[in-house]
DNA sequence: GAGCTCACG
DNA sequence: ACGTACGTGAGCTCC
């Protein structure tokens, strides 16, 4: 037996227990089965997802009480030896404390049946990594910079001089000082130029909407088309899953972040000769969460009628036939089914329709008389949170609050509802994972709704199914799910794909 | 490394 | 009693 086979061997017959890695086993393939693996960082993440980082110094010194060891530097043969011991007897003795802590707060279920699977799939995920079209990057790139040339010019011809545009105090004192324009906000060390404030400049001086042109462009430049192909591999970036990071229950996605690509970048991720890409999102999915966890009348029976929801909204809140809604009162309804979701107050309401807080008031009212249990499970959710100190998702994961004031009154509004559907899309993604697992195609990116499949054009009929099908049914939430499927040779340029009357897919 | 800004859901 | 909409990651400037 190698060292592989030896360690591979250990591990399946005795179990490990890991950190973070749990990923990199999967990858290995060291582990055969799930349950040869206790993950402590994960098993930290969902004791306290507010942590950030689960890393093995901060579990030791919290639950052991110990000094995590750090390796000297050019250790010797016995250093590096002690060292490594001594840290691997802390991952043991970590393990019956996190998992007795799982079960007894109830958290053993969702780190068995959803996170741990879970980490397998965010392997897969990585193993594969997604198909970059490099040659879009580059004739991009020139394109933008050309454009931005173009910027920068008539921008410091307007201001009569040059300065550096991607500094915001060297911009705050041309706008500010030097064309005397008004100061509308100001940050904790001077005066703001965000792109809010510079819509409200707009009117009094030409350079201001070249300037949001120049920081709209230079964004998409600098963070997606210059800085994506250093990241490419053989042709892929493989991002990293993080699994332990967000407070909600969410992933994020590091080197690159994948779930923040703007819609005209996306047309850079490709599907290979013969492939095709896939994308399934959940539609209103937080919204739906909300008429579940709430089980207001109203709101569910609004899903149930499979018609717009924020049209009706607006059409029940104001008491008016939905022919009647308008643009407007489709805009303002869109605006509080957002918000309920964040707690947004009658302040912020105003501030985003531009109406008097005394209006947003009256709005606001007339929604929670619509939807009068989602008014009471906002108050409840408040009150538990503040009663018990945590909130609580679907599948049961918590989010700890140490006082529930002040922003953390808004957050624990959103904690269940952003977690649930956190939840229903891993769920989703553990069980297509599993029904995909003697085929080709698979999984490569998730966008918190949204889950991107990489197919090939033979298996496209059956993958779409099985994708549409799991996520639709990941958990029962006693209103529709509805999830909404897009076919293309890349992620910016995709199709609807509708089922005809034959059963057959096709594309439109 | 902090602060600002901004991309996404 | 609210610094007044939640959750992320990353590039850039400046100290
Ligand atoms: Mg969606």
């Amino acid at each position: 037996m190698n060292n592989y086979e030896k360690i591979k061997e250990v591990i399946n017959r005795s179990g490990i227990i890991a950190t973070d890695v749990s990923k990199e086993l999967f990858k290995l393939s060291l582990s055969e089965r799930e349950n040869a693996i206790f993950d402590v960082a994960i098993a930290s993440y969902l004791l306290e997802p507010s942590l950030g980082n689960h890393s093995l110094s901060k579990m030791s010194l919290k639950y052991l009480s110990r000094p995590f060891p750090s390796l000297p530097k050019n250790p010797s043969e016995d250093e590096l030896s002690g060292c490594v011991s001594l840290r691997a007897s802390i991952l043991l003795a970590l393990y019956p404390i996190l998992k007795e802590e799982l079960d007894r707060r109830e958290l053993g279920r969702i780190y068995y049946n959803v996170e741990l699977p879970l980490s397998s799939v965010l392997a897969r995920m990585e193993e594969r990594g997604v198909l970059v079209d490099t040659e879009f990057f580059k004739e991009e790139g020139k394109r933008l910079k050309k454009e931005l040339q173009g910027y920068e010019e008539r921008i410091y011809k307007l201001a009569g001089m040059k300065f550096n545009l991607n500094s915001p105090k060297q911009l705050s004192y041309i706008l500010f000082e030097k064309l005397g324009l008004p100061k509308i906000k100001r940050t904790k060390t001077g005066v703001s130029t965000n792109q809010e404030v510079l819509e409200k400049l707009v009117p009094y001086h030409e350079i201001v909407e070249l300037l949001l042109q120049y920081r709209e462009t230079e964004k998409i430049r600098s963070t997606y088309i210059d800085a994506l192909p250093e990241l490419v591999e053989n042709g892929r970036v493989r991002t990293k899953w993080c699994q332990t990071t967000t407070a909600t229950g969410r992933l994020s996605s590091i080197k690159p972040n994948l779930q923040n690509i703007p819609p005209t970048v996306r047309e850079g991720f490709v599907a290979p000769p013969d492939w095709v890409l896939l994308s399934s999102d959940y539609s209103q999915i937080e919204l739906r969460i909300v008429a579940s966890l709430s089980g207001d009348k109203n709101l569910k029976e609004a899903f149930e009628r499979n018609e717009d929801i924020h049209t009706r909204t607006a059409a029940l809140v104001l008491g008016i036939p939905e022919e009647l809604v308008g643009k407007k009162e489709r805009e303002m309804a869109k605006m509080i089914n957002f918000g309920i979701i964040y707690g947004m107050g009658a302040y912020g309401l105003s501030r985003r329709l531009g109406i008097s807080v005394e209006d947003a008031n009256l709005f606001i009212n007339a929604y929670f008389r619509t939807y009068p249990g989602v008014k009471e499970w906002v108050e409840n959710t408040v009150r538990e949170a503040t009663e018990k100190g945590y909130t609580t998702t679907i599948l049961g994961r918590k989010r700890y609050f140490e006082s529930v004031k002040g922003a953390d009154i808004r957050a624990a509004i959103n904690a269940p509802v952003q977690g649930s559907a956190a939840d229903m899309i891993k769920v989703a993604m553990v069980n297509i994972d599993k029904a995909l697992s003697n085929k080709k195609s698979g999984m490569i990116i998730q966008v918190h709704d949204e889950l991107v499949l990489e197919v090939t054009e033979d298996e496209l009929t059956e993958v779409s199914d099985i994708v549409k099908r799991e996520m639709e049914r990941a958990v029962s939430l006693g209103v529709p799910v509805v999830c909404d499927i897009k076919v293309g040779k890349n992620w910016g340029r995709m199709e609807k794909l509708e089922k005809n009357s034959h059963g057959l897919h096709r594309l439109n």
